[in-house]
DNA sequence: GCCAGATAGTTTGAACATCAAACTATTTAT
DNA sequence: ATAAATAGTTTGATGTTCAAACTATCTGGC
């Protein structure tokens, strides 16, 4: 361990700590965040729940019930019940599959892509303010955190 | 907008995109996980939120409960239900406040205590990891990073 | 000191999310 | 052709959440 940086250790450890707090923070921020501006659009009838789903379901990627409720780790029951609501309310179309027609593939409606370009938009905003004013190398080593911690993550899954 | 930079205009957005993805998926994966050290330790009974509820009360803050759910952005009622169970299960104290006596500071007991540094450890070890092989300048920038997303989020919240 | 709000926390009743298990329809393998 | 497997839905139970009513206590003006 070099010692040769001019900033202190009692430095280093609250900047760990500034960045523990604001990790754990980001999230609910963002979460609340979305749900706010969603509440104030002509989506009003969504939550942040909602929204997820129809981001995972996508543009064109004609994702089974199976496969959107294993993405959330939810049950497939309780993905029936959501994708429910959101037929009702005019945002998704269920596809039974000619080829197999146990499967049913999901899409967007008009509605529901028009959701889902919003909430991409948002995200783009996120972040290029996450990353304002950083280069090309700056954006290199956040995404090497991001990727250190994912693999911190999966390494400890794994146990 | 300069474009001097040797990454191509492609690699940025894909680097972007990565970003958002990590970013968005880091939460989730730390509760999951958290919930799943849990879930194999000596603290079987506790979830997420409880967790959450045993860390937010801390070690010496004597805080009330409706500092605690403004903090969680819970109804009082809901964290009345909370605290029920963590009371149940051996976690924290209510004490009646002397000076106020509507006014209930919470504190940890010795198992909650406990409980409180196994988690502690355990995002201690997430930063750690986050912050692999970095030095002071790089953790000032990924500092400056969140700093970042914090402020646009703060700002937007205003509206 | 005494009453009218204000405040802290609890209780209550309803709504919703969630899961596991049973169920229906369909496909695959033998 | 039938048994087993699979995709999705339904069902019943449980847990989380909120808002509103409620209880106990405190504070400010008289």
């Amino acid at each position: 361990m070099i010692d040769e940086k001019k900033t202190s250790e009692a430095a280093r450890k609250q900047d760990q700590n500034y960045i523990n707090n604001a990790l754990v923070d980001v999230y609910d921020n963002i979460m609340r965040f979305e749900e706010q501006q969603i509440r104030g659009s002509r989506f009003r009838d969504i939550n942040a729940r909602e929204l997820h789903i129809v981001h995972a379901i996508g543009l064109h990627d004609h994702k089974t019930t199976s496969q959107v409720a294993r993405e959330f780790r939810m049950s497939k029951g309780t993905l029936t019940a959501h994708l429910n609501n959101l037929e009702r309310k005019g945002y998704i179309e269920r596809h039974r599959n000619p080829d197999d027609r146990r499967v049913i593939n999901l899409g967007l409606t008009s509605k529901g892509r028009l959701l889902y370009r919003v909430h991409d938009a948002f995200h783009r905003r996120l972040v290029n303010s996450f990353l304002a004013g950083m280069d090309d190398d700056d954006r290199q080593l956040i995404k090497q955190a991001l990727m250190n911690l994912e693999e911190f993550l999966d390494e400890a899954q794994k146990k």
